[in-house]
DNA sequence: CTAGGGTTAG
C-alpha cells in the first residue's frame, strides 16, 4: 500500500520489519520500486529475494522486466528472459507482452517481433504493445502493417491502440495516414478521441512542420486542451523555429502549469536560435518573477560504445580531461562542417550571465561549449549506432548527424530519440 | 485463486 502511494521508504521499513514474508510481500515491494522509477532498487531486492531462497512467480518477473525496461538494462532483461523460460512463465500472456515490450523499448524490435509472433496467445494489449514498440523506434510502416494484421486477425483496436498508431504516424512523418486514422477512429470504430489522441495529432502536424494547422486543430478541439497539447505545439515551434506560434503556445502552457521550467527552456531555445537577445532576457526575468527553478541540465554522449554524462558546471570530475579531449575533437568536427557557433559557444571566456542565458536554452552544443564535464555512466544503453548524444538535443542532433553522415540516436533524461529521415521518434527511456 | 502487461509531451 505504501509502495503504491510512492512512499517506498516507508514501505521498505515495513517490509524489513515483517517477519513472515511471502511472495506477495516481495512482489509488492519490488513493484513499489519498479513503479516509482527505482529500477535499480527493484533489481537489488530481487537479488536479496533469491538469496533468501524465495521463489519468484510470474507476477515477480513482470515487475522485474518493467524495472529493466525503465533502466534500458537489456542484458539483465535477457537474463530474466532465460529464467522465465526455465520456470515456464513464458506462455503467460502478460509475461509475454511485458517481454515484447522490454525488447522493443531497448531498441530490439526484431527480437520483440519474433517473440510476439511466437506467443501462444495475443490480446489487444499485446498487439498494442508491439505497435507502440515499432512507433517508438521510428518504424511507422511496420507499425501500420501490424495494425492491419491485428484487425485482419479479428482483434478490435481500442483507444490505446489508436494512440500508438497515431504516435507511429507522427514519428514517421505519415501525416495523411495519421489524419485518416484519426477520422476513421471516430467514424468507423466508435472510439471517441481523448486528449492523448489530440496531443498525438498536434505532434503529427507539428513535426511535419504544419504548425498553423496544428494550432488551428487545437483551437477547434471539442474538449479543453491541456498543457500537454500546448507543450507539444511549443516543442514543434521550437523544432521549426516558429517564434509567434511558440509564444502563443508558451502563454497557454504557463497559465496551466505555473511551476514548470520546460516551457521557458523551449521558448528560450526559439529566441536564442533567432538571435533575439532582448526577448531571451525578458523570458529569463519572467521566469525569475514566476519563481520557476531550472532543473540542472544533464546531457550524455556516447562515442564508440562509451557513454559519458555531462552536468553543467561540474569541472571537478576526475575524467574531465579525457572528456574535454573528446569534446574538443567533436567541436573541431563541427567547425570543419562550417557550423557557426552562436550564443556562448566559446567556452573559456564566457560571462556567468551568458552561461545562464545559454543554460536556459540548454542544448548539446552549449553543453559542449561549456566544457561540461563527464561523469561516467553505468550501463550503456544498447544502440545500433556507435554514437549518441543526449540532452535537450534537437539542434545538436541535427548537427552531429550531419557530421557523422548517418542517423543517430539521442537520449535525454527521460527519453530516447531516434532520428531518421528528418523525423524524431521518442520513447520513454529513463 | 487475487496481484501483473500496451498510450501522449518537452
Amino acid at each position: 500500500m505504501y509502495a503504491k502511494c510512492g512512499c517506498t521508504e516507508d514501505a521498505r521499513e515495513l517490509f524489513d520489519n515483517t517477519s513472515e514474508r511471502d511472495v506477495v510481500s516481495w512482489n509488492a515491494m519490488i513493484a513499489g520500486y519498479a513503479q516509482n522509477g527505482l529500477g535499480k532498487d527493484a533489481l537489488a531486492l530481487y537479488e536479496q529475494m533469491k538469496q533468501e531462497g524465495m521463489q519468484p512467480n510470474n507476477v515477480t518477473v513482470v515487475f522485474l522486466l518493467k524495472a529493466c525496461t525503465s533502466l534500458a538494462a537489456l542484458e539483465k532483461g535477457k537474463q530474466l528472459h532465460s529464467e522465465i523460460i526455465k520456470r515456464g512463465f513464458e506462455s503467460d500472456v502478460v509475461v509475454g507482452s511485458t517481454l515484447v515490450n522490454m525488447y522493443a523499448k531497448c531498441g530490439c524490435t526484431e527480437d520483440a517481433r519474433e517473440l510476439f509472433d511466437n506467443m501462444s496467445e495475443r490480446d489487444v494489449v499485446s498487439w498494442t504493445g508491439m505497435i507502440a514498440g515499432y512507433a517508438q523506434n521510428g518504424l511507422g510502416k511496420e507499425a501500420l502493417a501490424l495494425f492491419e494484421q491485428m484487425q485482419r486477425e479479428g482483434t478490435k483496436p481500442n483507444e490505446v491502440t489508436y494512440t500508438s498508431v497515431l504516435s507511429a504516424c507522427a514519428h514517421s512523418g505519415l501525416v495523411d495516414q495519421g489524419r485518416y486514422f484519426f477520422d476513421s477512429m471516430c467514424k468507423n470504430h466508435g472510439v471517441t478521441p481523448t486528449k492523448e489522441h489530440y496531443a498525438c495529432m498536434v505532434d503529427l502536424l507539428g513535426r511535419a512542420g504544419c504548425l498553423a494547422d496544428a494550432e488551428l486543430f487545437i483551437n477547434k478541439m471539442p474538449i479543453q486542451p491541456n498543457s500537454v497539447v500546448w507543450m507539444t505545439l511549443l516543442g514543434a515551434a521550437r523544432n521549426h523555429g516558429h517564434a509567434e506560434i511558440g509564444r502563443r503556445a508558451f502563454d497557454r502552457v504557463v497559465k496551466l502549469e505555473t511551476k514548470n521550467a520546460a516551457p521557458y527552456a523551449l521558448l528560450s531555445n526559439i529566441y536564442a536560435a533567432a538571435g533575439k537577445k532582448d526577448e531571451l532576457a525578458k523570458i529569463r526575468n519572467q521566469m525569475k518573477e514566476a519563481g520557476v527553478k531550472r532543473i540542472p541540465g544533464c546531457s550524455w554522449i556516447e562515442v564508440d560504445n562509451q557513454l559519458h554524462a555531462f552536468v553543467v558546471g561540474d569541472a571537478t570530475h576526475p575524467q574531465s580531461k579525457e572528456i574535454q579531449a573528446e569534446l574538443d575533437r567533436l567541436v573541431g568536427l563541427m567547425k570543419m562542417e562550417g557550423y557557426k557557433p552562436n550564443l556562448s559557444f566559446v567556452l573559456d571566456d564566457v560571462e556567468d550571465e551568458e552561461k545562464e542565458n545559454a543554460f536556459c536554452g540548454h542544448s548539446e552544443k552549449q553543453a559542449i561549449a561549456f566544457g561540461l564535464i563527464n561523469t561516467s555512466f553505468g550501463t550503456p544503453i544498447r544502440i545500433k549506432k556507435n554514437l549518441r548524444v543526449c540532452g535537450d538535443c534537437h539542434n545538436a542532433t541535427k548537427i552531429i548527424s550531419k557530421i557523422v553522415g548517418r542517423d543517430i540516436s539521442v537520449m535525454d533524461a527521460n527519453r530516447y530519440h531516434h532520428f531518421k529521415d528528418g523525423f524524431c521518434s521518442c520513447g520513454d527511456y529513463w
